[in-house]
DNA sequence: TACTTGTTTAACACAATTGTCAAACATATT
DNA sequence: AATATGTTTGACAATTGTGTTAAACAAGTA
């Protein structure tokens, strides 16, 4: 394919899918804009010619990640249905999530660790706070249908039951699966049931 | 502090520090050998003269963060006590430990994404095949004390619940803690407590 | 055809980084 | 004092990576 196959959209589009497929691989600076050239077919200055430089292509690219991830979530977070259903459906649509994208922990983290500002900026811009989720556990605590607890540590928990194990795939694999990328996809496929049964005993009463 | 102040094998284990801590702070790829040599306080040159190249370096230091943290972990693992026991020492061990070194998680889980090869190999080399926990957790099943399940998931569970928190601190502390780190530390400090009961709540029968 | 606009390319300049080397230095030993 | 050994330094070379620029190119329009 060559560069003037694309029409003007097409190509902005073509390189950011290109950049987000190598930032997320590579991580920022693990990433050369060579790479991203070479991943998208064109020639490397194309990429300066639309994005000016390679930190506002990294923003661009980190910020769509970010908020897909952030707007699928609280779409169920917010909505009226009772907590239980809710964490059931956050569970099952944030595995499938990341069965199809299985390198963004990883890539999210590695930002949060390095450069933790950017990424508070972009959460609190799109989190309504205090969390809608944390008042449905309070009230489901008073009603006395699940355990007395901080909310807090069970959110934590939630995303952490469900995020952690795309971050470790590979040590995971590597200890449980002697390296079969295939088991991993079938352990979280089966992970979805689990946790909906486990996370709920877990704390109801 | 001079670099001769420092008698032969000091030198070593001084560089080894200072090259950890930037390691673990910017990553593989985002720390420079004259950002190791700065916080070290000697010239350059001299990472080359006792360590050769950056990546020998780099390997020198991940792989002694990683023996060191799978040492602490395998200890409590095959030791003889009650499986309800060695999970409530290994939760306590590990959040302590990790409450000390808050960044070892994303240094190695960003590693194990852009080079997975090197840590399957630290890991097989360390852990006895298969886990014993997971045989303690299979008598426990048998033995009718906690639920019937895939042993593999409660693993998983266990180092999620330990690690991700402090994976994604930066983000925790923005959503919840107002950016407050001091609100994270008292945060975990309590987790410890709380986990052990959660956990052993969410598999006894 | 000539002109305009937007796109693409190769070449260049600049900065950052890594690793090497020979010379300087310090210290102990003969 | 002379020598030998190991350590430290500044200077250098080579490589890689980013961003700019001017020229080439394509396609539509007066």
């Amino acid at each position: 394919m060559n560069p003037g196959d694309l029409s003007a959209g097409d190509m902005e589009s073509n390189i950011i899918q290109a950049a987000t497929s190598v930032f997320v691989k590579k991580g920022r600076t693990g990433a050369s804009m060579q790479d991203i050239a070479d991943e998208a077919g064109i020639n490397r200055t194309l990429l300066n010619y639309y994005f000016r430089s390679k930190e506002k292509l990294f923003n661009i690219v980190f910020d769509e990640v970010l908020n897909t991830l952030i707007k699928n979530a609280m779409q169920i977070l917010i909505s009226e249905k009772d907590v239980l259903v809710k964490i059931e459906q956050f569970i099952e649509l944030y595995i499938r999530t990341l069965i199809d994208n299985p390198q963004i922990p990883v890539f999210i983290l590695n930002e949060l660790s390095t450069n933790p500002e950017r990424l508070i900026r972009i959460v609190k811009s799109q989190i309504i706070q205090p969390l809608p989720i944390i008042k449905d556990l309070e009230k489901a605590m008073e009603a006395g249908r699940i355990i007395k607890t901080d909310p807090h540590q069970l959110i934590v928990n939630l995303i952490s039951l469900i995020v952690f194990p795309f971050a470790a795939q590979p040590m995971l694999s590597g200890i449980f699966f002697s390296d079969r990328e295939v088991d991993f996809g079938d352990f979280m496929e089966q992970r979805i049931a689990f946790l909906k049964r486990y996370f709920i005993k877990s704390i109801i009463i």
